[in-house]
DNA sequence: TCATAATTATTTGTATACAATTAATGATAT
DNA sequence: ATATCATTAATTGTATACAAATAATTATGA
């Protein structure tokens, strides 16, 4: 009695389901490493973009990393509350406003990107090349259109 | 000027943010469907997990669907708020309780799942069955530990 | 020029997600 | 029998995510 059919669940059926599963587990591995830096996995997102072009404008900043305004806002509160990055006036338009690396951010962002090439590699391992290059395929034509 | 080095953006190397892209992107994709039905994706999944398997106990809710308890807890506030669910005492177990679909729900949830089949059928037509098997067994093993 | 439209970032509200704590209840060991 | 431990669901607090509304600024067109 009170058998639970566990593989048979319906949700599990489904793509979207199978994502997010997945992603939540990849997410929980990622954050229980970055946690020791007193990042999260998305703060790292933003902290690495900054990095590759710093004095990033929001909008492009957004833009580039597909992410909601609205969203970006948050953790740009967040990251700056820990001294982590800076926001500054855009000097060409005053709606505008530019993100920029703070030295703390500097002095950390080499390790903690080490870090999660590490943790990619970890996961990568775990693969054919054949297979993962299939996957990161897939992946790459479900996020575009 | 101002070049936005959208693709060699370092955050999309890194598989726990394009799979954190790619399933926003799914899940907005099966949330705009739903939106008729009221419902979101995660409330889908409750509700077809609980069809499965009517009466089942919280605590098996969650196991099967991987959720977190306080998260299951906020979902099945909401649903029982539109009048999908209802929460019942467990009579073997007074800690626990049991969950069961509505005379509302039951009316609307084959439709919302040929609706889900729907969605998923369209993902699927994209890839080769060779490319889509792989693209599941890679989830499937991340989804393991 | 000046009213209107468009753009930019923030704010607000809702919905997951999850860790930590809590309250109620059940199980266990002596 | 009872003190202790374990289990169950809810609560609280924080962090994404995103739509809708807002405020400030810039662009546009008559």
């Amino acid at each position: 009695m009170n058998e639970i059919k566990t593989n048979s669940s319906r949700p599990s059926k489904y793509v979207c389901y199978k994502l997010s599963r997945v992603m939540r587990k990849v997410h929980r591995y990622y954050e229980s490493s970055f946690s020791q830096y007193g990042i999260t996995p998305a703060q790292f997102y933003v902290l690495s973009a900054v990095w590759e072009n710093d004095g990033v404008k929001f909008k492009d900043l957004a833009k580039s990393l597909e992410m909601d305004g609205s969203t970006l806002t948050s953790i740009l509160d967040r990251l700056e509350r820990q001294d982590l990055l800076e926001r500054r006036d855009d000097p060409e338009d005053r709606r505008s406003l530019l993100v920029f690396l703070t030295k703390k951010a500097k002095q950390s962002i080499v390790e903690i990107t080490c870090l999660a090439e590490k943790l990619n590699q970890e996961i990568k391992e775990r693969f054919s090349e054949e297979e993962y290059a299939t996957f990161e395929r897939v992946l790459e034509k479900l996020s575009q259109e």
